[in-house]
DNA sequence: GTTTGTGATCTACACCGTATAGATCTACAC
DNA sequence: GTGTAGATCTATACGGTGTAGATCACAAAC
């Protein structure tokens, strides 16, 4: 029973994977699994579920490959800059996975272990313990963001748009674009400014670390 | 023609809004509007479209309330935070929204006024030019990946994580949640935390600016 | 050898987005 | 008034969706 529902979402994982998210129909996965679309059930409860199994499963999955490397001898700068590149890495082995994330608690059983990743190299940061979990989430949402923006479009250029880069908008001036035209028309690298938020993120975490001695409990 | 297609938008706004974003159906939304749903597609092309044009037009009314502000004689900094307060806001006051916003372009026109008041501030702040861009989408990316996480539930606990929060899972320590269980079982304050986080922000967007005098061209 | 339980199946329902084809209304030219 | 062009809405239909409900097959337990 657990067996096959294991295999069920491996096929699902694949369907995914392969087609796209809309493309698993609790239909097409049965056909997938080689049972009937209602045999599915017992099994995953609902599709709703079947999707929160799917998450959980690519999370803890991911935890799995790169959790090792973790108890090495590694800076925890080196530490951090790996696991925020895994967020984002992520949305891009799984594009369907980043929207997913967002509309499920990410406080699982599955996603504990990576989770608890994020908080001990903080603390061996030297981030106050009161400012973990926080600094946990702001990291992971801008990491997780990141990619869900790269690869759900976010931060792809309509083709309307070759005009609001000219800087006017109808009526309406747009003093900003204007002013940054030549930077505008500058090919997005994305690899390099995901870096360079990483240099960002380590620095804040740093800075953070360092204001700890302001008066506070413990 | 026009401006039939707004009252339609209008319409699916209001559906959206007090029904949920899987509510607005083409159906659903031809009676609400008073006609057949294959009424509609002249005017609003698909229910891609469609979805499109809602997001647009929350994005745009959203600038449109809080665009005058800046007009006005605020220091960057107190700009900067009413940018990220409001791009949070977009999400709790449309939570359909937060999660479009990730799978649509932002580059639209619709949407220029509104980055250009983020790139406006940024030069105010005294940031590179060629850091601008890259600065925008760190911003909007986590001011909005918070809204989306906090209304779409990914900041929310699953009932069965009791358990972890305790610092162990089945077999596997949890160490960084053990460290932390005093602070874990804190109720989230998630206005607080966004403060401290566009506190954070700020901080970075003020050691950018600082940093401008590394060789870079222009 | 009957009972119990566990899965898979089949049918059916209410809903979805939208292609296609036709009806109707409005406004203006003659 | 009549004709016509364009915009707008309607009717029907197709192939998809998730899943409730009833039924059936078969293995293990008593």
């Amino acid at each position: 029973m657990a067996n096959r529902k294991q295999e069920i979402l491996d096929a699902a994982l694949e369907l995914a994977d392969d087609k796209g998210l809309e493309a698993v129909s609790m239909r097409a996965l049965a056909e997938r699994t080689g049972v009937t679309p209602m045999a599915l059930y017992p099994h995953v409860g609902s599709k709703a579920a079947l999707l929160d199994g799917m998450l959980g499963r690519v999370v803890g999955q991911m935890v799995a490959d790169e959790g090792p490397v973790f108890y090495s001898s590694l800076d925890w700068r080196e530490r951090l800059r790996v696991l925020l590149h895994g967020a984002r890495q992520l949305a891009h082995r799984h594009p369907w996975a980043a929207a997913l994330a967002f509309s499920r608690p990410s406080a699982t059983a599955d996603s504990a272990a990576g989770v608890d990743l994020f908080y001990t190299t903080l603390l061996d940061a030297g981030v106050s313990p009161a400012e973990v979990p926080r600094m946990e989430r702001l990291l992971t949402t801008l990491a997780l963001g990141y990619g869900a923006s790269e690869v759900g479009g976010r931060f792809a250029r309509e083709e309307s748009y070759v005009r609001v880069r000219r800087g006017q908008l109808g009526d309406a001036p747009l003093p900003g674009h204007k002013a940054l035209i030549r930077w505008l028309d500058a090919p997005a690298e994305w690899d390099a400014e995901f870096e360079a938020d990483v240099d960002d993120l380590v620095r804040l975490v740093e800075a953070t670390a360092a204001r700890r001695s302001v008066p506070d409990e413990q």
